[in-house]
DNA sequence: CGTCATTTTGCAAGCGCGTGCAAATGCCGC
DNA sequence: GCGGCATTTGCACGCGCTTGCAAAATGACG
């Protein structure tokens, strides 16, 4: 490494012919410096190409301005949606992300959030995982924020967002059942996270509600795979549904493909479809799929602006959960509508 | 913000019984400390819930361990895998990856790599968008590293990243007069790109090589919408293509998916089909695409490598650009093969 | 037991910055 | 011209860490 590559405060001054403390007051908002000292500054800094060191900054304000992206299957298209919103929401608020990739080895959220706080990161924002209580712990108490968005858990502490899944399934019921559909079918992946469940759950109970009995079908990753391998299942038994509501829209893409170049089925003629995420593909003249949005814009300002504040005070017990609305889009895959 | 939160060093000492140097050389792998001391260290550090301070860590070294990545839709498939590799390559290697969206205003990737020397990164990695030559040389100037993926630009000092596109062009010509296909055409976005140039110009080069000329279209960004509008354009032509290749799978899909409910062609009887990238959905029954994959595992490689080889000894002029294969991978949207 | 080479340890300086405090400056009315 | 006040400036300390250097500890050997 070469030592002199950096131009520090302390050139700027001297160029500038002012303390350096002047330099570090006119780089920090709402400092008192007189019109003119700041001039001088900022055209030193400009002519010797300073730039303020944000690690030593974040040193002195024990406050990094880093929040912590910690994520798994970040290259599915839901999840890059999510980061692409969110580090678009971050950095406008004058924050910047930090990716940390969960896919290699189980337990590594843990490891993942280990490294947020080594490099003092004011927040975690966990997409995916659930952590181990005892490093959420760990983390409050070492003052980070902790976002949990879409990983409901009881625990007290972090801000946690979630969707109103049961009562999205709920209507996909009712749009099912409009649709004159009565042979309901649920697809869903093993991974169980609470939100993938609160949709079954939800799919479930409505349509008992109904009258009407549901058959459920799990298999592997929440994946387009996964969602052929379901339709395999699902479409080959004796009674076979004709209306499916699949846990995400990746597993409604392969079913329907499966329904339709496997099985020769037309939909929504002979089978009704449902996902949930709205990713770029649903809308896609293949696919047409009639989906839940996830409001990612929505989901990105609640949590950077709950960062925000809670940046000034730091109410430890006020955890707060927030429950936000899915917009049913109609498209193509159930009739009627 | 509450004062005491973190743990320092000296406190570890404390708890020890040792000096504060001690803990620090504990954590400093190859440093000297004998293994009983290092053991009362490390129990003490467990304790009291002690993590190294990479900011401070990283102001006294000169190296923070942060590698930026600046990345313009990065909601995309192609785009997606990309920043997974990366950050999985770097993880791997005891870096971090920083996340910088330039999808904003434009401009935004030199605001962008401020961010990175503000943050004092070691590296930036530059996946889309051609960053100002100005801007580059600032941060050759800061000690930056800078890598280039699919942007090549003939400037020096930055390791650039490239495949074998124009070869690639080559190929897929071949694959087509194969089939039987007389009627070339191109579909490209309006980006502009060198890389998606590259394909284009190398298209219409090996056709021509062959005495056959090559209708080109392009139109706006390189995404789904594009390429039906793309076919919308080319399949109303008098001359009716009989095989287009799309400079991106994004493209191809759209392109597909036109061709097939628009215009009711069956692909590849009546229209043969290849794209770029080998994105996920390339190999959806819907599309069953053939198309180059990005060697993705192999790009991610060689930048960290070049990362990590560049960290002990900077020379400073020494260049590099490397040229990767793309393998092709035979679907089902060219006959034979 | 003394001498010297080797390892380990502590001291202290310094990385680049923010900020409390006191000194300096400017301004106003008298 | 001078006291009183508000604003600006500089000094110096500290944030948590690494590391060169010299002192201390350890071990080997005659």
């Amino acid at each position: 490494m070469s030592q002199k590559v950096f131009v520090s405060a302390q050139e700027v001054a001297d160029r500038a012919g002012v303390s350096r403390s002047a330099v570090s007051r006119t780089f920090t908002p709402g400092a008192s410096v007189s019109p003119e000292t700041r001039q001088k500054v900022v055209e030193a800094a400009e002519a010797l190409g300073y730039h303020v060191n944000h690690l030593a900054r974040g040193l002195m304000r024990n406050e990094s301005g880093i929040v912590c992206l910690i994520v798994s299957d970040m290259a599915t298209p839901h999840r890059s949606g999510l980061i692409k919103t969110l580090t678009q929401e971050l950095q406008h608020s004058g924050k910047i992300a930090m990716l940390v990739n969960t896919d290699l080895l189980d337990g590594s959220v843990d490891l993942a959030l280990r490294q947020a706080i080594r490099y003092r990161a004011d927040a975690s924002i966990i997409l995916s995982g659930m952590p181990d209580k005892s490093i959420t712990q760990l983390c409050l108490k070492n003052g980070q924020r902790l976002v949990l968005i879409n990983c409901d858990d009881e625990q007290n502490g972090p801000l946690r967002i979630n969707l109103d899944d049961e009562e999205a399934a709920g209507r996909v019921v009712t749009a099912f059942l409009r649709a004159g559909c009565r042979r309901l079918a649920f697809a869903n992946s093993e991974a169980g996270t609470p939100s993938l469940m609160a949709r079954e759950n939800g799919f479930v109970a409505a349509a008992r509600a109904h009258g009407l009995e549901v058959v459920v079908a799990r298999h592997g990753g929440t994946n387009y795979e996964s969602g052929r391998i379901l339709a395999q299942r699902l479409l080959t038994l004796a009674e076979r549904p004709d209306a499916v509501f699949c846990a995400t829209d990746l597993l409604a893409c392969g079913f329907i493909d499966a329904a339709r170049h496997q099985f020769f089925i037309r939909v929504p003629d002979q089978l009704c479809v449902a996902g949930f995420d709205d990713i770029e593909q649903a809308s896609w003249a293949s696919y047409q799929l009639t989906t839940f949005a996830q409001p990612l814009a929505a989901i990105a300002r609640e949590a950077v602006s709950w960062l925000e504040s809670s940046d000034a005070a730091k109410p430890e017990g006020q955890a707060r959960a927030i429950r936000l609305h899915a917009d049913l889009v109609w498209r193509g895959s159930i009739r009627g509508g």
